[in-house]
RNA sequence: UCCCCGAUAGCUCAGCUGGUAGAGCAAGCGGCUGUUAACCGCUGGGUCGUAGGUUCGAGUCCUACUCGGGGAGCCA
């Protein structure tokens, strides 16, 4: 009896001899001299292509196989040879092929040939069936597994933090407001909308992070991460941000901010090298065809280490540096790209952890130092994509957390529960956030964090 | 949201200082003793993003809008 197996393991060397069955699209066609077809199989198993020989014997030669094109999906049963060509160890000596379904090729969008981005964002849905959104699929999955692991080695209990939260002011931004009120007969009191008769009986949102949430499990069990989606209304339209995305947020109890950093580079490494490793072909093809340095890269981040620089030595590297940037260097004043873009890509040429910023410029959680100047905040840039992971050694001391949110016109009230984790039984503990499409970014070379998601969010764009 | 750039065949693009559209790939047909981004020949395929305007005449110039890209801000 054939066996079912997979095009990855039928493209193995050990396969052959087999006689199995594999289902999958067709990539392409190919007919050669001799009367008889290639076809180019994929099933997403792997990167590569399997490739099915069928003879013009086949009963249905001429009426279906030799009508095949990129998009038909096929069931072909046969026994796996070693393939005289060049390009692959092993292909598929069809005995039979049957079509579950044409893909009309006056109608269907993809071809053979490379299609732009720009174009397969407007047809997300078959874009999946493509080289590259494969390879971004099959290598996100192996940097969220990677994720998990690492976590779970490393001690860290994965939680659950809400997706809606009352949490109007948690400092990231914009956020969407959620509502179970009829938008079209909002009931109106004395202050506007009277939100008593909302679902929650308060105005809810969608998060912006969990670190709050993450905060209190921390402050009582130790090491916890969260890993979920994470919401930002802004109006933001460039390359590099989404409206829904993912994001990894570790938060740990005695974790200082050189625990916390130390934590941040090897989860980096652990995730870079667990696809180098896992991922192969689909990274071989990124540095082939999206950008020639990623593999390169990769190996030179996994053996250095991070450099650490404070925000006051940075700003005194960019004004020693001599370059004439758009925007002055000024302590105070927060990094511009452009200033990231020079430490990381130019002055170090690898990660940098930047710590210890203007008070002034961060929220006010983060942990206060001596001088009272600076905060215990750490940003890690990467070269091309920026800022990879905020973080911070949390304010721990009921009194300046306090005084730190009425700085920032906050009612320290409206925290009562998270005000409760520094009065009884306060901790020291730091944690970061972790964006993972832009891990993926780096990861992959690509230049487009809507490619590296699945369904992209953002301003004006939810099709599918 | 601001600044810059773009929109021409199914896809990727060319089209000069205005004179009624072209290539490659894809598709169809033919050829070629295993091809692999196959190759060679022929054929079909376009209200040049939308709406106005200037002009004898607009793909080309002007205005507005829509969509897309790059940069900036917000950040992960």
């Amino acid at each position: 009896m054939p066996e079912k197996i997979s095009i990855a393991e039928a493209r193995k060397a050990e396969s052959v001899g087999k006689n199995v069955i594999l289902q999958g699209w067709v990539r392409t066609r190919r007919d050669s001299k001799g009367g008889f077809s290639f076809l180019e199989l994929n099933d997403g198993s792997c990167f590569g292509n399997i490739q099915v020989i069928a003879e013009a014997a086949l009963p249905n030669y001429e009426s279906e196989i030799k009508k095949l094109t990129a998009g038909s999906s096929v069931r072909v049963e046969g026994e796996v040879k070693a393939s005289p060509g060049k390009g692959q160890a092993t292909e598929v000596q069809a005995k039979s092929v049957a079509v579950y379904g044409f893909a009309d090729v006056e109608t269907y969008p993809l071809q053979k040939k490379g299609h732009s981005f720009e174009f397969l964002r407007t047809i997300a849905h078959l874009r999946p069936r493509t080289n590259t959104f494969g390879a971004v699929a099959r290598v996100r999955n192996c940097v969220c597994n990677s994720i998990h692991q690492f976590f779970q080695e490393e001690g860290f209990l994965y939680l659950h933090t809400p997706i809606i939260t009352a949490s109007d002011c948690e400092g990231a931004g914009a956020m969407f407001q959620v509502t179970a009120l009829n938008l079209e007969k909002l009931p109106r009191g004395e202050n506007g909308v009277d939100y008593h008769l909302d679902f929650f009986d308060r105005p809810t949102y969608l998060t912006v992070s969990g670190q709050l949430e993450a905060e209190t499990y921390a402050c009582g069990l130790g090491r916890m991460y969260t890993f979920g989606p994470t919401f930002r209304a802004e109006n933001s339209n460039t390359p590099r941000h989404l409206a829904e995305f993912w994001m990894v947020e570790p938060e740990a109890a005695f974790f200082d901010i050189f625990d916390d950093m130390d934590l941040a580079e090897r989860l980096l490494k652990r995730i870079f090298s667990d696809v180098l490793q896992q991922c192969p072909e689909d990274m071989d093809f990124f540095n082939q065809r999206i950008d020639k340095t990623v593999i390169a890269t990769l190996r030179h981040v996994l053996d250095s280490e991070f450099r650490r620089v404070t925000y006051t030595e940075a700003m005194e590297i960019l004004q020693q540096s001599g370059e004439s940037f758009e925007f002055p260097v000024a302590w105070g004043s927060d990094l511009q790209s452009e200033h990231e873009r020079y430490l990381t890509e130019k002055h170090f040429r690898q990660p940098v952890i930047l710590y210890d910023y203007p008070r002034t410029i961060k929220p006010f959680y983060m942990r206060l130092n001596d001088d009272q100047k600076t905060v215990r905040a750490m940003d890690v840039l990467v070269p091309k994509v920026g800022e990879i992971i905020g973080g911070s050694q949390r304010e721990e001391r009921l009194d300046v957390l306090e005084m730190r949110m009425r700085e920032q016109d906050l009612k320290p009230e409206d925290y009562w529960w998270y005000l409760d984790l520094r009065r009884y039984g306060t901790a020291p503990h730091s944690g970061f956030g972790l964006g993972v499409e832009r891990v993926l970014l780096s990861i992959t070379g690509m230049a487009n964090i809507r490619d590296i998601i699945p369904f992209p969010r953002t301003p004006g764009n939810a099709e599918f």
